[in-house]
DNA sequence: TATAAGTGTAACCATATGGTTACGCAAATA
DNA sequence: TATTTGCGTAACCATATGGTTACACTTATA
């Protein structure tokens, strides 16, 4: 099974514990009380996102705190990036068209 | 199933594909000679793709050529880049780190 | 018109995913 | 010490993924 950045972000339970974990480091319930799956479920998402190094573990008595590690994020970020330049012209050219069409009916 | 820009980027050979498609359009059968896995598995990473809105087809005769969407990219793009002041804040603390243990060494 | 080329898809397979309930165990607490 | 709390994980299930080979169909070509 694939480990890396894409798969932790391919799930959007994953995305919603990322977005949690971001702001504030939580407890596996914690974490778990904000979803309506079973804590179990919560558990082996987080045993992914964990494999994928996009979160860490830190064990305090037996409370298991969840630490973001955004610079995990990264790669996703560069790869997605790369491709900026695509979608900037696609949007270049649909406002030179809708530009276009606004000129034309100015004409009329 | 899940069919949004996070499931289409999830598989390496998807974004390869992808890469491949940011640069050229090609035929199905063009895309699959670049694989060394068959040209039916291509077909449904293609169809995966496509069912994503990453990629369209426009048949011509019996080629069908893959054409990228890349706007359908900037979702996963904005996802990912909400956590960017989030890393680089990492990066920031830990060049500061860096910066504090060579003022350190140059006290020595 | 017979054949080749381009492609979809069915059938099959092994494994992964994403969920559940049930149970166990260590740490904290009464 | 007995009980509660926090959590992992096993066992199970349904479905998805990612690959294969075999076959069918349409379009182009000889």
């Amino acid at each position: 099974m694939r480990r890396d950045v894409f798969q932790a972000i391919a799930d959007p339970i994953r995305r919603d514990i990322i977005e949690l974990l971001a702001t504030e480091t939580l407890s596996v319930n914690e974490v778990a009380e904000k979803f309506k799956i079973s804590r179990p479920a919560i558990s082996k998402h987080l045993k992914i996102l964990n494999e994928c190094g996009v979160i860490k573990f830190n064990q305090i008595g037996r409370v298991r705190l969840c630490l973001m590690q955004p610079q995990k994020l990264i790669p996703a970020f560069l790869w997605i990036n790369q491709y900026n330049k695509l979608w900037e012209n696609r949007i270049d050219s649909f406002e030179n068209y809708i530009n276009e069409l606004q000129t034309k009916n100015e004409k009329k």
